[in-house]
DNA sequence: CCCCCCCC
């Protein structure tokens, strides 16, 4: 044994290796994966070759050199040098990166070598990002692997280790996240199916059962315990519905096993990779991603028709982490049905979709897990935060629910086109915005005494003995708020309409809070009436709500003014000429 | 082999 090889020098060329296993011939509808290099149908010869360390069976010689296998010059343990390979990601089904090999060299033949030398193991390169799934190299090892030996348990590897070219295997893994049976029918057929995740140290994957293994696992496996799976199918994931980090997902199958395993503390109960909120900003709309943050607030439970008639519960939260940032998460059915937001629980949802409304907001999934207060430690870490200091930051919300920013997501209608197209008529309310001059103001009974408590906000009844009673909460206070219900007239050069005002758009309009007009009216009349002669015959951007309302049997249009913006006066001219433009058109 | 993911 006189010749010292190339050691490591798989991935390069000018290498000496030796051929530790007769070549391979491939024929027929292989070949089509090779096409692309010779373009045409001669046979592929592959080589399993050994630089002493490492033995690789995906080398293949260029269709030019075959004539060196049909003369049996390239027999086991004969040395060749490779003078020069070239590396392609071919596309069969999959990437994998395959030598080619161009020119070659037999430098020592077979008889004159006559053994192996070394003692290489199968090359298993790791994937590198510009190769996208590419795996290094495939193809039968001439090396026994410690888990292909027939009879004996494949051995337990990490979930991040599982790819679909091993195909012995076993993973140890707690189940999350399991969904119900679904059923489909479709053109392809009909069947049914479910869902779950598996997590163990190293990562999750999901695993996803059809038909008669939903009536072999579904039952068998639990919510939360450990089980050894193994003889599972693995595929690409598509990341367009799979929300979890593994490149591949799982397949069972009808030989596919699933062992309960009862010493399971070792492994996790969840694995989550958290964006902080002030990061959301940042991210893609529609990305799939975890987040955690204290619960600030929640909506109450709210039940809403879908755009294909389905009614579902829905609750939004505002969760807030350490950045001191906000933003809305929106829960739906169950999960909202039975959210308790009160004592600022710490919410961590894996799975949520980034959505772009209202800046950037959140909605949970049907694939997405809700945990409160989960037990782990960037919920402790955020816990301590939010009761030490987090509290009392003036936090910033991603989620802006007032307002739109740009006049690109307006609905823009002057006040004749809400009664020509008869908006509000429809079973939901209907929005636009418009830029109308304030010609009214009813300053009778646009103040009221109001509820002291946060978000009652109901007229309470004076008790003539220093209290006020609130029906709504069934209390009496020793002092209540004023707020503004304010009717209005708007007019813009076509037309004019009645809308309403709540308390702060209100506000907003004649640039006064309600308590300072009350006060305002109980003590300085003349300079009360000033407030609402200063903002007649004032122009702005007007976002409302258009619905029909029923009220003593009569039947009318009901505009709420949800916003009050300063107008753009180069925007405003526009329209302006656009609807001059129209007007003309139509007489 | 599914893939629904909702509302303003």
């Amino acid at each position: 044994m006189s010749v010292r090889l190339t050691e490591g020098a798989i991935e390069v060329s000018m290498a000496l290796f030796i051929l530790i296993n007769r070549p391979i011939k491939i024929q027929n509808e292989a070949i089509q994966n090779f096409k692309k290099i010779g373009g045409d149908d001669l046979p592929r010869i592959r080589l399993i070759l050994s630089d002493g360390v490492h033995s690789s069976a995906s080398f293949l010689l260029a269709t030019q050199l075959n004539h060196l296998f049909d003369e049996n010059q390239l027999e086991p343990y004969c040395v060749c040098l490779l003078k020069k390979v070239i590396v392609n990601n071919l596309k069969d089904g999959r990437y994998v990166c395959v030598p080619y090999v161009l020119d070659v060299e037999v430098l020592k033949l077979a008889g004159e070598i006559g053994e192996k030398i070394g003692n290489p193991v199968l090359y298993n390169s790791t994937p590198s990002p510009s190769k996208g799934r590419g795996r290094g190299f495939t193809g039968k090892s001439p090396m026994k692997s410690a888990d292909s030996s027939p009879g004996s348990p494949a051995k337990v590897i990490p979930i991040s280790a599982l790819n679909p070219y091993q195909s012995k295997w076993t993973v140890r893994a707690r189940v999350t996240n399991k969904s119900k049976i679904r059923t489909w029918s479709n053109s392809k057929g009909e069947g049914k199916l479910f869902s779950f995740e598996i997590v163990d140290q190293s990562g999750e994957i999901k695993v996803t059962a059809f038909n008669k293994e939903v009536d072999k696992f579904y039952t068998l496996l639990e919510q939360g315990k450990v089980y050894y799976i193994s003889k599972a199918t693995l595929k690409v994931a598509n990341k367009q519905f799979n929300t979890l980090s593994h490149e591949y997902e799982m397949t069972l199958h009808a030989n596919s096993s699933i062992v309960l395993c009862n010493d399971s503390h070792d492994v996790p109960d969840v694995h989550c990779h958290f964006v902080p909120i002030s990061e959301l900003e940042q991210r893609e709309k529609d990305t799939i991603l975890d987040v955690i943050g204290v619960c600030k607030s929640a909506e109450e439970v709210s039940r809403v028709t879908t755009k294909s008639s389905r009614e579902v519960s829905k609750r939004a939260l505002s969760l807030m982490d350490s950045s001191g940032k906000v933003v809305t998460a929106t829960l739906w059915g169950e999960e909202a049905e039975k959210f308790d937001g009160s004592g600022h629980p710490v919410v961590a949802i894996k799975g949520a979709r980034l959505s772009d409304f209202g800046g950037r907001s959140l909605s949970a999934l049907f694939s997405s897990t809700i945990l409160v207060n989960p037990d782990i430690p960037e919920a402790f870490r955020l816990r301590a935060w939010f009761d030490q200091e987090g509290h009392a930051v003036d936090s910033q919300s991603l989620t802006e629910m007032r307002s739109m920013g740009s006049g690109a997501k307006m609905n823009w209608k002057t006040l004749s086109d809400v009664k020509t197209e008869h908006m509000g008529h429809g079973e939901k309310a209907d929005y636009f915005s418009c830029v109308a001059t304030v010609v009214y103001i009813r300053k009778e009974n646009c103040l009221y005494p109001a509820c002291p408590s946060s978000d009652c906000n109901k007229k309470v009844l004076d008790q003539h003995n220093g209290l006020y009673r609130c029906e709504k909460c069934d209390r009496d206070y020793p002092n209540f708020e004023y707020r503004l219900l304010l009717s209005a007239n708007l007019a813009d050069f076509g037309d004019n309409q009645w809308v309403t005002c709540f308390q702060e758009t209100a506000e907003v309009l004649l640039g006064h809070s309600a308590q300072r007009l009350g006060r305002l009216r109980d003590t300085d009349e003349e300079a009360f009436n000033q407030v609402f002669q200063k903002a007649n015959f004032t122009t702005h951007i007007f976002k409302n709500r258009v619905k029909l309302e029923t009220y003593n049997d009569e039947t009318r249009v009901k505009v709420t003014v949800l916003e009050i913006l300063p107008v753009d006066h180069k925007e405003y001219s526009r329209r302006l000429m656009r609807n001059i433009h129209k007007m003309s058109a139509s007489t």
